[in-house]
This record gives C-alpha cells, sequence and structure tokens, in this order.
DNA sequence: TCAAGTTGTTTGGCATGCCAAACAATCATC
DNA sequence: GATGATTGTTTGGCATGCCAAACAACTTGA
C-alpha cells in the first residue's frame, strides 16, 4: 500500500503555501498586502481570501493591523521563504541542468514547490551551486548532456526508451524492497 | 498572477490517475483487480472507489467485465503508463543523480508524478540514461558533486545559502521577464 | 457633500474526494 | 443447504477550496 494521499499532508496545504508566498511576495515588491493585493497576486476572488486568511490567522501564521494590512508571523513568513526557496532552487536546476524552456519549468515547479521534502530541496540546492561554481566536470557534464539529448526523437511521452528505462528502475527498486 | 492553480489541471486529477496506476500495478502482479484491490492497494474504501471508478467508466478510461474484472482502455493505460513512467524516471534521477536516499525519493516522486509536464519528464529522461551510460562526463560529475556536495552543512532548510541562490535565481527570472 | 469606487466579510452553492454505515449479492465452507 | 465472510454499491456526512452575490464600511473626487 503506498501512503500517496500524503501530497497535501505538509505543514500547510498547497492553498495555504501560496496565501503566505503571495503575502511575502507584495510586502517584498510593494511593502504592504492587503486581501485585495492577495487576490489579485492568485487570481482569486477576495471573498475566498478573506475565508482562507481567517484561518491563517487563526493559526498564527498571518497578522493583521489595524489598517488591515497583512503581514507574516515568524513561523509564516519561514513557511514562505521555505517554499520561495524549494522553487527557485528546482526551477534553477530544471533549466541549468535539463535545459527546460524557463517559462515551463516555472508552470511545473510552481506545481510541485510545496510537496518536495526538505532533503532533497537542500540536495538539489548543493547540484545546482556545484553546477554555477563553473567546475569543469560541471561544464563538461552539461555540453556532454546537451548533446547526448539531442540524439532522442522527442515524440509523445513516455517513448519506448523511456519505458523500458522505467521498467529498469521498477525492477531495481524492487529488488531493494525485497532484501529488507 | 501565478497560473497555479493548474496543479490539478491536467488530463486527470491526482486521484485517479492513482487509480488508473493501481488498477496498472494489480494487473501486471496478480493479472486481475477488482474495486477490493484497488481500494487495498490505494488504502482507502471500497466505496470511494466504487465512486471514483464509476466517473472514470463513464470517461471511458476503466472497463469491467461480466465478472467485475476491471481493465484500462487504451486511453486509461496510456494514462497510467505516463504517470508510472514519469515517477520512475523522476525516482531515479533523485538518486542518481541527487544522491536522494531511496525511501525519501518514493515519497517525493509518489506526490509530484502526475504534476510534470511531459517535456520536462522526457528531459529528465534523456539526463538520467545519459548519467547511467557511464561516459567520463557523467561520472566525474557524479563524483565531484559528491565530493561537493559534502562541504554543505545540512541545518535547516533553506540554509542561508541556499536563500541567496533562489534570491540570485528570482533576479535573473525577473530580468528577463523584463526583457519580455 | 455626496455619488461612485474600493475594500473586506458573509453567505449559499458547487465540485472533489474521503469516510462510515447499511445493504444486497456472491462465495466458501462445513 | 445454511452460515459466515467477502464483495460492490449507495447514502449521508465532512473537509477543502473555489465562486458569485449581497452587504457594510471605507475612500475619493467632482
Amino acid at each position: 500500500m503506498h501512503d500517496w494521499r500524503e501530497y497535501d499532508q505538509n505543514s500547510v496545504t498547497h492553498s495555504a503555501a501560496h496565501h503566505l508566498v503571495a503575502i511575502a511576495e507584495l510586502l517584498v515588491e510593494f511593502g504592504y498586502a492587503r486581501v485585495s493585493d492577495v487576490a489579485r497576486n492568485l487570481g482569486i476572488t477576495r471573498g475566498s481570501v478573506s475565508v482562507t486568511l481567517k484561518g491563517l490567522k487563526t493559526r498564527g501564521l498571518v497578522t493583521e493591523d489595524e489598517r488591515r494590512f497583512l503581514g507574516l508571523s515568524e513561523e509564516g513568513e519561514r513557511i514562505a521563504r521555505g517554499v520561495m526557496a524549494k522553487k527557485q532552487v528546482l526551477k534553477g536546476l530544471l533549466i541549468d541542468l535539463l535545459g527546460v524552456p524557463e517559462e515551463l519549468a516555472d508552470q511545473d515547479t510552481c506545481k510541485i514547490e510545496h510537496l518536495v521534502s526538505d532533503e532533497t530541496a537542500e540536495r538539489a540546492s548543493r547540484a545546482l551551486l556545484f553546477l554555477r561554481s563553473g567546475g569543469k566536470e560541471a561544464k563538461a557534464f552539461v555540453a556532454a548532456l546537451e548533446k547526448f539529448g539531442r540524439q532522442g526523437d522527442p515524440d509523445s511521452f513516455p517513448s519506448k526508451e523511456v519505458e523500458e528505462l522505467a521498467r529498469e528502475i521498477a525492477r531495481e527498486t524492487e529488488d531493494s524492497e525485497e532484501s529488507r
């Protein structure tokens, strides 16, 4: 049995994460954030934001002053920073390592940003830092990978080659599970 | 404004994807799949599965014979294969490239498997195939990355270093957006 | 000042996706 | 063939998260 339903069993839901990030971004960009601003930023109605933020205030993640300006608690800011950092790192890795177009990298990471574990994100950061360190192994790898990538015919996913690869990985994983 | 709500705007939802994959897996492993088997595999009740599959049958993704044995239509199997292949490829990349422990790689990819675009998955496949091709650039890169990774102190995510990296990427992205 | 716009909230509605409980139908075993 | 277990379905309930609409409380500009 898979624990697959953990997909939103993080400290905050996908929705909450985005509300927090929106506030953080607005604070940086404009110096303030109100319900309307968050709604505009997320592309949803003020009513929805109002309701969601009520919960986040109760949970002590979001603050509001007497002039209805929103802020983030220490915890709220920590979460927002974590989500934002994950997104940027993953996006950077997709672009720099895999050569994904920026637009698409943005879409993909937007969906998965808050789902990736801290450890995986940390490791991704290391890889990206290494890639950007300009070391010769990094340069050689990216160059060789790009050349290698061109060999593939980009028909619809998954290609037969990829399916074979997937089967291989599945076999390996099963083996290691059996030996437990 | 972000298009962040596209996170389940794929051809199938996270839930549906898992139902399809469960059927596919059961068919391979046992040769048949019934509602109960799917429920057990997913860790949810038979009632929930019954309701969900009703929809998937209507949409022509799942079939059922007179003995209540479930099957996948061509389209359903295509989707299931795609999701499974994405998961395996991403998992392989996390393990082989980033050195993520298998258990964690499994958890992470389980959450994001059906959210990643075909193109990104295809590129990830290329990278993994290259890594496994045994070329000298690949070996040198993995070795150097592992060494490089050890330099970091794995405190809580995101470390200051990672935050700085994230800010850098954000700056680059903003620049490219402005110049549009 | 007062009409018009902006803001935040509340409410009822909808969709997804899960559960538990009650059923009916089928199998299995003695 | 009766008993008990397994199977699939239906139903009402709950939680999340969105919308639209109606509202009250403000700004703001002519």
